[in-house]
DNA sequence: TGTACATCAGTGAACGCGCGTTCACTGATGTAC
DNA sequence: TGTACATCAGTGAACGCGCGTTCACTGATGTAC
């Protein structure tokens, strides 16, 4: 009505009906990528797994270039939510770093795993694509941040000379080990399982970080059972 | 002459002639991949910047896939003898197992982005090429390997209760961490430089491995420069 | 309430480009006698 | 040494497939009077 509106980018474009489109196509994409592959989300497929057609699709869309970057995008943004969420400090009262490290660690491997087409994609994309990298980049900076907020909050004390560094460097090895763990395939034999692999992480952090635990964190942390934690879902 | 001679792999075939055009070929893409990507690395172009043609491409190799094949295997091939030679236990004599891992991850980090092209393009072929996968875990392994027979060959001691465990993990972490810092790009702003990364790498695998040095390799670590070893060129 | 018109949204056949692969042909090398 | 023949090696235009993109057209929704 008024003059001035500000247009953005087009939320619910007039009529509700090609906003669903937008909608069932992002997920037609994103299902198919998830369940046959990058390589097998053709427009014609994305358009018809979304009972949608090709011309509706480049109605929506620049082109399919724009079409993968809205999909990631959007998953990127889950993640940061779902890292915030995760790294919350109070969710963590009473929780030894060390077994936080731990059920994080699981916790984003089952992501990953969940949603390894995805992730794939985007791994095997990343490296043409900046646009990509720098979406890893955000979530990377995020959890370092998030990670140093709840350290500090936690009043925990590390014997790393560094601590930004050190969770900097903790945070990309373990991001890139974990995705090239999926990407590679989840169950190749002389892999370690899963439960094994967080162990062995969260031991890594621990000495590397230097974590020296306060006295009453670790009384608190023994009635705590990490497999417990509102983060493990199964 | 002799009717039972078994035929292999066609080394020479026949004529050089035909030997060497099959490695101008591999040379030509990979050159090509290096400077241009793997996507601009075509068929018709990789004949062309061979001095060949493609009707000699497909008498040589079966199909696009079969070049892909050969020149990742080749350079698999450099990596595996590579690694073995810089883990021979002899060259790393009087060095502390700490400076040692300083010096290898700084030595790898340039011959990783050296050849940032080829890494790359196995890199994004991984996540659908399973063959490449293994290319990857064989190194993997060679290198755990390696790495074992070092620490056992020099008589240290880790405090990490299982130590192929350990350093499974810790070459995983590593691996797959300077892969990805490489082909993310080496010089974005937010990184740390190559030579704070290599610190931070070997204080990580020290401190997790545990690492007790014994005193006689202490006391000669100390007239050693690590910068000076024969693995370091610069 | 009805009619006319404008805009939004969708349809799917047709187009065209890039690139892997084929194939009919020429030239080079080696062997038999 | 010479001639005939077989095989190896190479050439590059032409083919064809897949897939992203376009476009002329139909149907749906909203607005004006």
């Amino acid at each position: 009505m008024s003059p001035n509106i500000k247009l953005e980018w087009v939320r619910p474009p007039l009529q509700a009906r090609s906003q669903q489109t937008l909608e069932r196509l992002l997920d037609a994409a994103e299902s198919i990528i998830e369940q046959k592959g990058l390589d097998n989300a053709t427009v014609a497929e994305v358009a018809r797994c979304a009972g949608s057609s090709v011309g509706a699709f480049y109605s929506r869309f620049k082109d399919k270039e724009g079409l993968l970057r809205c999909v990631f995008e959007r998953f990127n943004q889950q993640a940061l939510a779902t890292a915030d969420a995760a790294l919350e400090p109070t969710r963590w009262k009473g929780v030894r770093l060390h077994d936080a490290v731990e059920i994080m660690v699981r916790f984003l491997l089952r992501m990953l795993t969940d949603r390894r087409g995805v992730v794939t994609a985007m791994f095997s994309r990343t490296a043409t694509n900046p646009e990509v990298t720098a979406l890893g980049q955000l979530l990377h900076e995020r959890i370092v941040a998030a990670m140093l907020t709840l350290i500090e909050h936690r009043g925990y004390r590390l014997a790393h000379p560094d601590p930004t560094v050190a969770v900097e460097v903790a945070v990309w090895l373990v991001l890139s080990g974990l995705q090239a763990r999926v990407v590679h395939g989840a169950s190749q034999e002389h892999t370690l399982s899963a439960e094994r692999a967080a162990q062995e992480i969260a031991r890594l952090c621990s000495s590397y970080l230097g974590i020296e635990e306060t006295s009453s964190d670790h009384l608190v942390a023994i009635h705590t059972n990490p497999t417990q934690s509102t983060l493990s879902t199964q």
